[in-house]
DNA sequence: AATAACTTTCACTAAGTTTTGAAAATTCGA
DNA sequence: TCGAATTTTCAAAACTTAGTGAAAGTTATT
């Protein structure tokens, strides 16, 4: 296979892994050619390279930065700016993580809280069951909480290492 | 707060949650009313409780199934089918877990195998950056999927009960 | 076999999201 | 300060996905 052909193919695979996660598909696109690339691109190679309009390319690169998945880069002697992505894919994968958990899982903790404070009779059977219900999700989202919190910390992969030690 | 706002709240909350990770918004509303209530509904009442149409619950309610999430539960006497969802979230987590792997992961592992096989000069420096992309995303994919093995298989829960100790 | 109860399908519509491209704003060097 | 280069914004268009409801299909009962 040409690597034309192969980053043709991975661009696609990511773009549409990233749609089923969630994250829009040029988003996805563009984090994953900055993946690949070996050198920082400017706004106008990523357009040409993905085929999108420069103001689509502007929102997504900025989300991306936002996500902390990409970064701008200043080339010396250059006006226009130029992106670069982490590459290490543990720490991207940690990164998206703590993202997800502070958009997602906070909120919903904290709604789940006040949720176990519904009034009612102990003994009406649909008080009992959601009370249980919530109850039940209240604790499981507490452990993924801890679990997400000690993988995002990460800072000496020492998760990664249990983990190895672990699942090996 | 009463029984009938929590409930709406918490049918919003986890439909919105749903929504963010590639779930459509009414597939995880019905999951959710299921989980709450405490006996099975036919389709009639998922339809009115959430206010959406049959052919919607229908397509939804098959859809829930498939992924294991939701089963049909004949009552003696009765000829609807009623419905009802696992509610041991600790199931639920590891069902959806197995499904998206078996659905995203397995194939884009598939992909990368693939990919790893670009030819090429070592020395162009898109070469060997495309090639070590691909291969640290390979074994991260790897090292993830055994993770989410041994996640899903917890048929004592003995990988619920690891985490609980590590993470305490 | 006819009917009634119920489920499934599907063409269409509604709603939501992404993308475009041109105009406005900003930045920087001369 | 001016003007060229570059980035950002935003309204409209294109696209995508979800939802509707009526019709077709299925199944159980008499």
């Amino acid at each position: 296979m040409k690597l034309a052909e192969a980053k043709a193919q991975f661009l696609q695979s990511w773009g549409s892994l990233g749609a089923q996660w969630g994250i829009n598909r040029t988003m996805a696109q563009i984090h994953a050619l900055l993946l690949i690339m070996p050198d920082p691109l400017s706004a106008d190679e990523i357009m040409q390279e993905l085929n999108i309009s420069r103001g689509n390319t502007n929102m997504n690169v900025r989300e991306l930065i936002n996500w902390g998945l990409v970064e701008k880069v200043l080339v010396p002697g250059e006006r226009r700016e130029f992106f670069t992505a982490e590459k290490d894919i543990w720490k991207v994968a940690t990164h998206i993580a703590r993202e997800r958990k502070k958009r997602e899982l906070d909120p919903i903790m904290k709604t789940l809280n006040q949720l176990q404070e519904v009034e009612g009779d102990q003994k009406d059977k649909y008080v009992k069951s959601f009370r249980e219900s919530i109850q039940n999700i209240n604790r499981f989202a507490h452990q993924t909480d801890k679990t997400l919190n000690a993988f995002t910390k990460a800072e000496e992969n020492w998760f990664y290492n249990t983990l190895v030690k672990v699942f090996k």
